[in-house]
DNA sequence: TCCAACCTACCTACTAACAGGTTGTTTACT
DNA sequence: AGTAAACAACCTGTTAGTAGGTAGGTTGGA
């Protein structure tokens, strides 16, 4: 059986990613896990704790998970589609990035969470612009700044799309939109 | 002097554009407008209400906004960029896109006011299309899906940029990764 | 002309629910 | 015996929303 630390972690970032930061509460985990609201102060005293954790979390287990797809065989555009696939199969739940929906409530935080936060965004960048040095370099991927550049316009890309297709258009509309970019690039 | 109909609503506006829905309050509100929270009541019985009004109020007013961009004699990429500089002026404000805001906190919305958010983002990318046809009618951008999915795109992707941006790179990254996507897509 | 009826806009004062967080105790394992 | 993990019970502040009242303006009828 899975330790409590870990479940509250999940349910808290389960809460997160469908109804944002301050939407999630103690009371709402406590509900999911089981367990009395006391008893998740007692492994984060503070919510900004239980975020701080949630991103660094989240930059590994996302960051291997990115760093998989990057490192693989396929072409550039092929890497951009999977990395896209990544972000359909968290809207297929109504879900979003982590990052992302933190982000949008990044004024509400505390300058720590928003310092891990910036250094997630800046390492997953970082990951996603191999793939831009690989396109450059075969010449599958075409474009005029630099390859971090291109790497934050598409994880923005990403994250706004996951937003606003959520809203309206949902998976079909995010894929559509996906393809509209990666074709781009790639002329 | 301005009605406080209208105060109310700047003042919410504002709140949620920097905030986000669930963190501002009418606590807030009556704080900034200088009258009691009872007040607003009177004006917006719920909050879901004053939501409604506002969303309404940003389609009818960037709608317009957008309109004018939209019409005017400039180039396709020049009309992208100057639509990209609105979202760059808000992010200059630490504001996000108030249906940008608001759609990340989708999840936590009633069902109409989803139904008008919805409407909000079809408005905005019909205008949005426009310049993708007249992009492609003069060759001078390049997509292979429909001038909708291509205005889908551009537009979540300024928000998601504005977003990502507000966390991490600011005005300046915002700026690089908007030049990235204007010049895939004119090539 | 007078006055009653009504309206808008605001107020004070309140409620119930919920937020994050604390204190002090019990339970159970090592 | 010591310690980690859970608990009940509580505190304080904040939330959206309500009840009831007041001040001032407008309307319409005798």
């Amino acid at each position: 059986m899975e330790d409590t630390r870990t479940k509250i972690l999940d349910a808290a970032q389960d809460l997160i990613q469908r109804v944002g930061v301050n939407a999630m509460s103690y009371k709402h985990i406590s509900d999911t896990v089981g367990i009395r609201k006391a008893s998740i102060h007692h492994h984060f005293p503070k919510k900004e704790n239980l975020v701080d954790e949630l991103l660094k979390r989240c930059q590994i287990s996302y960051g291997a998970y990115y760093t998989d797809i990057v490192n693989g065989s396929d072409s550039a555009p092929e890497k951009l589609r999977k990395l896209a696939t990544v972000f359909a199969n968290g809207l297929s739940n109504q879900k979003l990035c982590l990052v992302g929906s933190i982000s949008t409530d990044s004024n509400t935080l505390q300058d720590h969470s928003c310092k891990i936060l910036e250094q997630s965004i800046h390492n997953t960048v970082t990951i996603f612009s191999t793939v831009f040095v690989q396109g450059k370099e075969e010449h599958a991927l075409v474009f005029n700044e630099t390859a971090e550049d291109a790497a934050f316009a598409f994880f923005s890309f990403l994250v706004g799309t996951q937003i606003v297709a959520r809203s309206c258009g949902g998976i079909k509309a995010f894929h559509k939109a996906a393809e509209v970019l990666i074709v781009a690039l790639e002329k």
